[in-house]
DNA sequence: GAAATAGTGTCTCTTAGACACTATTTC
DNA sequence: GAAATAGTGTCTAAGAGACACTATTTC
């Protein structure tokens, strides 16, 4: 918790080395929102991707989870590489190589961050390095093309949930609706979700019956869960 | 051309830096091959995938660019990044970090490397250098995700080509068989190929209709291709 | 009752994949 | 004729997506 607020701490104007970059993505009400981090530069405020150094003999990985949890106080729910950038466009760490992640945080612990963080709308990013741009665009596909075969949804949710609720997480993570009773022959096809006996009222309209997940082992290489467009 | 069999000339053991890793696949008679460069090391035979240390300013797909030139003479017809490793494993570079690139190469010009410089089938690679393993592992895997929506395997194949030619180029690079009939029909709805007046036999059996690749610029974000199993 | 949300049944259309066939060549 | 390869027609099963409906709650 300590190190919360100080995220660029390792990120000097080191030439010689590289970044690393997290882009991270949490529900924030109904937009998908990333993380950035305000700096100030010569009295102008300046929005950045959340970036530092590697420690020396620090995997990849482990270097992305340590800038994400001094930024968050928390471990992201999921975290995967997207890529090397060196493109020659603008760092702030002034490296020419940057190794992006992106990783998705569910919303409780997405709304402790510190004074100079703030979640900001993916659709409605302020002027950010043109780097840390590409990697944030980058990320969002790798987010959506991996949401088929991981369970990134399932990790922004509570232990259970309604469908409802899931099918809200992909849409927000998908960026588009998708067709309520395909979604839920989908999920039936793919084992991935179990009922359990318990019942929830939002207030308005019938109560929600209640799920887990819990993916059946026997088919590994099964799609996750289909997508349809659209619905009702 | 004079570059040839130099492939390491810029490789050094430069601790800072990091290496570009370049996974050249070709269709080598009925085999999917990687490009491997051998090395003595204290008398020892060692085969390494391609790598160089990058140049001030280059981009690195510039650079990967330069080292499959140096290597073969040419360019590779496809060239796309795998992504950064940095696992702790061994690298001949003795740099922590590679970026990873995979390229295909017609079967043409993948004939006319150097004397220290070998194609070696994909399922039965010798020892490498353990980060370069997971490179090469990995690479394959993002040629066969990209197979569907970039033109590879029309890029290995001559400009006019029978579909049987085009299917066996698939299966190469996907490693298991299609079906003749559903593969014909998703290449017809995908609208990639067009006949030409032109039939080719080879001996025996009836001759093939020659096609050449003119995808329609209508559907962009259409499947190219879609692939059944196995097939009569 | 209306409004709101959860959940389902059924229809159509597309497509993967199997199967079996026809077509055209060389021997 | 047989063997080999190219190419096609049809059937079935699965799935996507639309549509319309039923079910259960609050007001």
């Amino acid at each position: 918790m300590a190190e919360r607020g100080r995220t660029q701490a390792g990120g000097g104007r080191r030439r010689g080395g590289f970044s690393l970059d997290v882009v991270l993505l949490a529900p924030i009400g109904e937009e998908l929102s990333v993380l950035l981090h305000r700096e100030l530069d010569r009295g102008r405020e300046r929005w950045t991707v959340p970036y530092e150094a590697p420690l020396p003999g620090e995997a990849l990985l482990e270097g992305a989870q340590r800038i994400a949890r001094a930024a968050l106080g928390a471990e992201p729910a999921w975290l995967e590489q997207v890529g090397a950038f060196a493109d020659g466009r603008r760092h702030p760490a002034g490296t020419e190589l940057s190794v992006g992640f992106v990783g998705v945080v569910p919303q409780d612990l997405a709304l402790a961050v510190g004074d100079d963080l703030g979640w900001v709308a993916a659709s409605a990013l302020p002027a950010i390095p043109a780097r840390q741009r590409e990697i944030v665009r980058q990320g969002l596909d790798v987010v959506r093309v991996r949401l088929d075969h991981a369970p990134i949804a399932f990790s922004l949710l509570p232990p259970t949930f309604s469908l409802s609720d899931l099918q809200q997480m992909y849409e927000l993570l998908l960026g588009r609706r998708l067709h309520k009773a395909s979604f839920r022959r989908s999920l039936q096809a793919a084992e991935l979700v179990e009922p359990i006996d318990e019942w929830r009222s939002e207030g308005r309209g019938r109560p929600a019956q209640l799920f887990r997940y819990a993916p059946s082992r026997k088919r590994k290489d099964r799609r996750a869960v289909r997508f349809d467009l659209l619905g009702g």
